[in-house]
RNA sequence: GGAGGAAUACCCAAGUCUGGCUGAAGGGAUCGGUCUUGAAAACCGACAGGGGUGUCAAAGCCCGCGGGGGUUCGAAUCCCUCUUCCUCCGCCA
């Protein structure tokens, strides 16, 4: 959510950088309206209500003397039956301006990349060499299904499509995977290990940016207003919705695993095939609340932090940064790291890195004191994937394979694997 | 699922029955000070925060006793509703 000060102050000056997005933000235009009737609302309204509590101590005063206070208690009457009306008006035009806000995306940073398509996104750096091979590559849904590690077809059967039973080996590369990126998250980068719920409410979900805009992105429990995360992203930046920080605990860091769940509406017939794009996957998190005048250097360093999976699990990838029209709507910034994945002869994104300033603050109030006696100030919310976990298996299986349709385990993973050097039948 | 009870400021806690100088007592913690070589103790002092409005800035004003409604001239106090927590019963990994 965008500061109300800032949009009613520099209207068209956001409103320009907004028109960078790929997004409608048509409604805007209502924004300088609804701002200005709120205002006038309650001015007159507050008005109204201080003469009330004069009034009524006066009335208070007379009773306590035993005088006569009908006339003014005959006056109030009246005025109370207007700041009745006007506070009906006053919500309701609250309401349509809160909702309108929570429609308009973030704003770009200055230092992301204009541009309208994932074409004019801007490569930061690369890492690693791409693998050769000496025979014709598999994908990894092949070399999987042929050793017995993935089960798409019976996952079909006993749920629907886009699901998965990883089996054997498989499950525990996964849980392997799983083990050394929450260790290396915690042991080195210094991160908290969560383990959230896998269901939040509305409020956890509008905090974060999801709702109101994506409802159709995300699995929704029939019986409660709760919803399956389509990331720990949500119910770890939420830990700390309506809290004041203290100053000192910042730069905060939490690392959590968890499944995620996505519905994938408009992703009909694309990666139909293999752990790619799933309803459900594995996802190790990083979030970060920090100070506001750290958050960009805060962004390199998160970033780095899952850049260093890639690097212990020798998997080349290359850094992204997202132009205007591909940020997303609660970015302010965003690196995608994309790996190298053979059967696709391209790279494809495995972690999004991004730093929302304070617009996921704002929406969640999340704030801090720089000490005891200062005034709380809105903090920075940064997270990224470190990383999918998913994704990631999919990446080992096709850049490590053998011409004999084994795979070689990493060696990072060995000791998570019992000792496995080779994933074979 | 059933039956009860509770929610007051950073923490504890009075006030709620009987609505009005409660714009919320008291204690603890915290911060500042006196004393001390330093500290502790004791004593003195400060201590509601947050949001909104307003303004160059401010003052002022509005909101605020778990959330949201309502009754009333007036609500921490009465009514409705939701949430969370506790106790007991039932069920359960």
């Amino acid at each position: 959510m965008l500061d109300v000060k800032l949009l009613r102050n520099n209207f068209q000056e956001v409103k320009q950088k907004l028109s960078q997005r790929n997004e409608d933000i048509s409604d805007l235009d209502r924004f300088e309206d609804l701002d200005d009737k709120r205002r006038k609302l309650i001015q007159e309204v507050e008005e109204l209500k201080n003469r009330r509590n004069t009034v009524s101590q006066e009335i208070s005063q007379l009773k306590r003397e035993k005088k006569d206070a009908d006339s003014l208690i005959k006056e109030m009457k009246d005025v109370s039956s207007r700041v009745k009306e006007l506070d009906d008006q006053l919500r309701q035009t609250d309401e349509e301006l809160s909702s309108l806000l929570l429609t308009i995306p973030n704003i770009p940073h200055e230092s992301v990349p204009v541009g309208s398509t994932e074409e004019e996104n801007e490569e930061v750096r690369k890492w690693g060499e791409l693998p050769e091979f000496s025979f014709e590559a598999k994908p990894h849904w092949d070399l999987a299904v042929n050793l017995g590690i993935l089960d798409f077809e019976r996952a079909s059967k006993v749920t629907g499509s886009r699901f998965v039973f990883y089996k054997g080996a498989g499950a525990r590369l996964e849980r392997a995977l799983i083990n050394f990126m929450m260790d290396l998250h915690q042991d080195e980068h210094g991160y908290e290990e969560i383990l959230p719920p896998y269901m939040v409410n509305r409020d956890s979900m509008t905090g974060t940016g999801q709702l109101p805009k994506f409802e159709e992105d995300a699995f929704k429990i029939r019986e409660e207003d709760y919803f399956l995360i389509p990331t720990a992203e949500v119910p770890v930046t939420n830990l700390h919705r309506d809290e004041i920080m203290e100053g000192a605990e910042l730069p905060k860091g939490y690392t959590a695993y968890s499944a995620c769940f996505r519905s994938e509406a408009g992703s009909a017939g694309r990666d139909t095939r293999g752990l790619i794009r799933q309803h459900q996957f594995n996802k190790v998190e990083l979030v970060r609340f920090v100070k506001p005048e750290e958050s960009y250097e805060e962004l390199e360093l998160l970033t780095s932090h899952a850049e260093k999976v890639l690097q212990l699990l020798e998997l080349p990838y290359r850094v992204m940064s997202m132009c205007t029209g591909d940020l997303g709507f609660t970015a302010a910034k965003k690196y995608d790291l994309e790996v190298w994945i053979p059967s696709y002869d391209t790279y494809r994104e495995i972690s999004s890195c991004s730093n929302f300033e304070d617009f996921q603050a704002r929406r969640a109030n999340i704030k801090f004191k720089r000490n005891a006696k200062g005034k709380a100030e809105f903090v920075h919310t940064l997270n990224g994937s470190g990383l999918a976990v998913g994704r990631t298996v999919a990446a080992i299986l096709e850049n490590y394979q053998q011409e004999d349709g084994t795979i070689k385990v990493p060696e990072v993973l060995q000791p998570y694997m019992g000792g496995k050097t080779t994933l074979s039948k």
